[in-house]
DNA sequence: CTCTAAGAGATTTTT
DNA sequence: TCTCTTAGAG
C-alpha cells in the first residue's frame, strides 16, 4: 500500500488519505489532480474503506473517464467492473437504462445529439406554425437546454412578459411532449430525467444513496446547477463527496458551468476539508510567475498560488508582427527550427482564441511543409454518412424515432418528396402517432413509395434478427443502399470508407471491456434490464462522438483553441493573436464578468506550457474581410515585465520613441497607409494616445488640413472619429 | 431532385 | 472575406 502513496507530496497525501468525509480539493494546473483522484479511489478500496461497487466517480469527458479507469486498473490488482466511473451523461444513461420503466422511457430509448435536437426543435416550430426568422431555432434550443439545466420543466418556467419567452415556452412544452412520444431524450434530458427519477422514486433513491459511499467529481468548477443537484441528491444520505476543481480554470460559463457550485458546496455541506494543491509539476518558474501574476488581476477567486521546485527556466518570448500573415510565418519558422533541433511535433502546440484564426497558421505551416493536426471539427459519429447509417439502426431499435425516420426516409433517394413527407407528418399529427405508425397505415398516392420504405426497414429488421452487432451494421449499410449510393458518387470514397469503419467500430464496441463491464453491472442492478447491444451501441455513438481526426499516427504540430487545450500539456506552446478584441474577445467586454473569464482562459493557456512559451500578436489582422487594427492584448501588460523577452523591438510604449518604425513595412502590406493623405502627421496603423480615451490605434483617416479626421480604435473605449485639429493626440 | 445564387452571420464546446 | 444555409429555377 505504501507504494501507492510513495510519490505523493504532503498535500496530495493529505487529500488522498482524508477520512470518509466531504472534501474540496483546489487543484491548480499541473498539480497532479488526476493522480490525487485516482489514488484516492485506489487507497479507499485498498484500505477497505469502501468496496469497488461503492464508488461513483464522475467526469465531463469520456477521455477523462477512460484515463481514470486506466490509472486505477494500473494501481489495483482488482477489476474495476463494479465501479461507476463515467461522464455525467454516461452514468445517467446507465441508470435510466437500468430503470427505464420507472423513468417512463421505452426500453430502447434513443439519445438525440445537439444536431438531432436542433432538427427536432425546427420541426416543432414548424408544427406550431412559428416563424423561424423571428424565433431562431438555435435560440429556442438554448432556451430549452438552459431551463432543463436549471431543473425546470415547462410548468416550472415563470411566465415571460416578452413574446420570445412566451413562444419559446410553448415550443419547449410541445418539444418535450414530442420527445416523450418518440421515446427520445436530448443531452440535458438525460440528467434531468435521472434526477427526477431519483427524486420521485424513494426506494430507488435510497438504494443508490446506500450503495455509493464515496462520490468523486473531477473538474468540479465546470458543473452546472443540475449536475450539482444530482450529486447532492446522491450524496444525500451520508456519502462522502470528494470534489476536485480549480476556479481559476473555469472557462465554460457560456455553456452553463457555474463556478459558484464550489462555494455552495463548501457552505451547504459544511465541508470540513479544503485542501489546496499548489505545487506544480509541469512548468518552469517564469511560466508560473506569469500565470500567477495574470490571474491575480481577477477579483472573484478562492485564492491559490502555484509554485514549482523546477528552476525559473527560460523567459517568455514575445513577438509582435505587422500582420496576421507575418505572425503565422514567424510561428512556422520558429516551429521549423524547433523541429530541426530535434523537438517532436507532438510536443508543440499552437493555441488560438477562435477557430477562424487557424487558417492563416495552417497556411504558413503547410507552405513550409510542416505536418500539423487541427483539433475540433467533425467527429466520426457526426459525419453525414455515419449519421445516416445510425438513423437506420435507430429505426431498427425504435421505429418511433421521428428524427431518424426523417433523416433517411428519402435517403438514398426513393422518390419521397417534401410534400409526401409533409402529408405524412400531418397524418401523424392528426392521429397522434409517430411517423412510422402513420406510414404503416397510410393509404393514398404516396402510400406506394412510403410503403417501400416501411418494407425496407422491416426487411432490415427481420434479416438482422439475432445477428451479432457488427453483422447487423454491415447488413444495414449495404441493404439500405447507403454504400451503393456513395459508391456511385464521384467523391464518395471517403464516405464508403467511413461506413465500413462503422462496422469496425461496432466490432470494437462489443469487445470493449467497458461495455461488457457495464452490461454485467446493469444486469445485476436490474435483472429486467435487457441485453441489447444495438441500443447500447447507439447510446455509445451519441454519447461519445469519436475521435476528432483520423491521422493519429504521424507526428504533427498540435493546433487547437485554448478551450480545447484545457487538461493538456506541451513542451512548447505558442499563444497567438494576443490582441484586444480577439483575446480578450470583444464580446467579453459586454458580458458580465466576461473579462475575468477571458483572463482565466489566458491562465489556462499559459499553464499548458512546460518549458517554453511564446506569445504573439499582430498589429493588423484580416477579419471578416476587413483589415482590423488591434491594440496588443491587455493580458500582455498584466504579465511581469521581468519574465518577458521581446523578440521584436517594443512598440515604443516604454521608450517613448518608435524605434520599430525605422523599419518600414513592405509596401504591399501598407495599402491603407499609402492611400491615406500623406500630409497628416499621423497615419493609419499608428498607435496614439488621447488624453481622455487613452491608447488607441488609427484605423482610418480622411480629409486633409483642418478637415482631417481620423478614426481610432480605443479598444474597450470603442471606436471614435476625431477631428485632428481639436483632438489632442500624441504618438504612442 | 439537384444545382446555383443570394443572404446572413461569423467566440469558446462536451455530452 | 468566407462559409454555411436556404430559396428558387431547371
Amino acid at each position: 500500500m505504501s507504494s501507492l502513496l510513495d510519490a505523493l507530496n504532503p498535500e496530495q497525501l493529505q487529500a488522498v488519505t482524508l477520512p470518509s468525509q466531504h472534501a474540496l480539493i483546489l487543484a491548480g494546473a499541473g498539480s497532479g489532480k488526476t493522480r490525487v483522484l485516482t489514488t484516492r479511489i485506489a487507497w479507499l478500496i485498498q484500505t477497505g474503506n469502501v468496496s469497488p461497487s461503492g464508488v461513483l466517480a464522475v467526469t465531463f469527458t469520456n477521455k477523462a473517464a477512460k484515463e481514470m479507469l486506466t490509472r486505477i486498473s494500473a494501481m489495483l490488482p482488482i477489476s474495476t467492473r463494479g465501479m461507476w466511473i463515467g461522464t455525467f451523461h454516461g452514468l445517467c444513461n446507465r441508470m435510466l437504462r437500468a430503470h427505464h420503466r420507472d423513468a417512463a422511457l421505452p426500453q430502447a430509448f434513443q439519445i438525440l445529439d445537439s444536431q438531432d435536437q436542433l432538427a427536432a426543435v425546427k420541426r416543432t416550430l414548424k408544427a406550431l406554425n412559428i416563424d423561424e426568422d423571428r424565433f431562431q431555432p438555435r435560440q429556442v434550443q438554448w432556451f430549452i437546454n438552459d431551463h432543463k439545466e436549471e431543473g425546470r420543466r415547462p410548468k416550472d418556467v415563470a411566465d415571460a412578459n416578452d413574446e420570445f419567452g412566451r413562444r419559446a415556452l410553448q415550443v419547449y412544452a410541445a418539444y418535450d411532449e414530442q420527445c416523450q412520444k418518440e421515446g427520445v431524450v436530448d443531452f440535458p434530458e438525460l440528467l434531468l430525467r435521472c434526477y427526477e427519477l431519483l427524486q420521485r422514486n424513494e426506494p430507488l433513491r435510497a438504494h443508490y444513496q446506500a450503495r455509493f459511499r464515496h462520490i468523486l467529481v473531477d473538474e468540479f468548477q465546470d458543473t452546472n446547477r443540475l449536475q450539482y443537484q444530482w450529486l447532492k441528491q446522491l450524496a444525500g444520505a451520508g456519502a462522502a463527496l470528494f470534489a476536485v476543481g480549480d476556479d481559476d480554470q473555469s472557462i465554460y460559463r457560456f455553456r452553463g458551468a457555474n463556478v459558484g457550485n464550489m462555494a455552495d458546496f463548501e457552505r451547504e455541506f459544511h465541508v470540513p476539508n479544503v485542501i489546496r494543491l499548489e505545487q506544480n509539476y509541469r512548468s518552469h518558474g517564469n511560466i508560473l510567475d506569469a500565470a500567477n501574476a495574470l490571474i491575480s488581476h481577477n477579483r472573484k477567486r478562492l485564492g491559490k498560488n502555484l509554485w514549482t521546485a523546477a528552476g525559473e527556466g527560460e523567459p517568455l518570448w514575445v513577438y509582435e508582427a505587422q500582420t496576421d500573415g507575418y505572425e503565422a510565418s514567424w510561428i512556422a519558422e520558429e516551429v521549423q527550427s524547433l523541429l530541426a533541433d530535434g523537438r517532436a511535433g507532438r510536443d508543440i502546440a499552437i493555441l488560438y482564441r477562435s477557430n477562424a484564426q487557424s487558417r492563416v497558421i495552417e497556411h504558413a505551416l503547410f507552405s513550409q511543409g510542416i505536418p500539423y493536426r487541427v483539433y475540433g471539427g467533425l467527429r466520426f459519429f457526426e459525419r453525414q454518412e455515419v449519421k445516416h447509417a445510425l438513423a437506420y439502426l435507430r429505426l431498427l431499435a425504435n421505429p418511433n424515432d421521428d428524427a431518424a425516420f426523417l433523416r433517411v426516409v428519402n435517403f438514398p433517394a426513393r422518390g419521397i418528396g417534401a410534400r409526401s413527407v409533409e402529408a405524412l407528418q400531418d397524418a401523424a399529427r392528426a392521429a397522434d402517432t409517430s411517423l412510422w405508425q402513420a406510414a404503416a397505415r397510410l393509404s393514398g398516392k404516396s402510400a406506394a413509395s412510403v410503403g417501400a420504405f416501411v418494407k425496407l426497414v422491416t426487411a432490415l429488421r427481420e434479416a438482422t434478427q439475432g445477428l451479432p452487432l457488427p453483422e447487423v451494421v454491415a447488413h444495414v449499410i449495404d441493404a439500405s443502399g447507403l454504400i451503393g449510393h456513395y459508391q456511385a458518387e464521384r467523391e464518395g470514397a471517403d464516405r464508403v470508407e467511413n461506413l465500413n469503419e462503422l462496422v469496425n467500430a461496432a466490432a470494437a464496441f462489443v469487445q470493449d471491456d467497458a461495455y461488457v463491464a457495464q452490461f454485467v453491472a446493469d444486469a445485476a442492478e436490474s435483472p429486467a434490464a435487457p441485453a441489447d447491444p444495438l441500443s447500447a451501441f447507439l447510446s455509445h455513438a451519441a454519447l461519445e462522438s469519436g475521435e476528432n481526426q483520423a491521422a493519429e499516427g504521424a507526428d504533427a504540430i498540435q493546433m487547437m483553441t485554448m478551450h480545447s487545450a484545457k487538461g493538456l500539456e506541451f513542451h512548447v506552446v505558442f499563444i497567438s493573436g494576443l490582441e484586444e478584441g480577439l483575446f480578450p474577445h470583444e464580446q467579453s467586454f459586454v458580458e458580465e464578468d466576461g473579462l475575468e473569464e477571458e483572463r482565466r482562459l489566458m491562465y489556462v493557456a499559459i499553464t499548458r506550457a512546460r518549458t517554453r512559451l511564446y506569445l504573439s500578436y499582430a498589429q493588423t489582422r484580416l477579419l471578416h474581410g476587413q483589415t482590423r487594427y488591434n491594440l496588443p492584448s491587455r493580458f500582455l501588460d498584466e504579465l511581469p515585465k521581468g519574465v518577458l523577452k521581446w523578440l521584436t523591438p517594443q512598440l515604443g510604449r516604454a521608450l517613448g520613441e518608435r524605434a520599430w518604425r525605422a523599419e518600414e513595412p513592405p509596401a504591399h502590406l501598407n495599402r491603407a497607409a499609402r492611400s491615406s493623405p500623406s500630409r497628416l502627421p499621423f497615419r493609419v496603423g499608428q498607435n496614439v494616445v488621447h488624453p481622455k480615451f487613452g491608447q488607441g490605434v488609427i484605423v482610418n483617416a480622411e480629409g486633409s488640413g483642418t478637415d482631417a479626421r481620423v478614426q481610432i480604435n480605443f479598444g474597450p473605449q470603442g471606436m471614435k472619429w476625431l477631428q485632428l485639429e481639436y483632438a489632442k493626440l500624441t504618438a504612442a
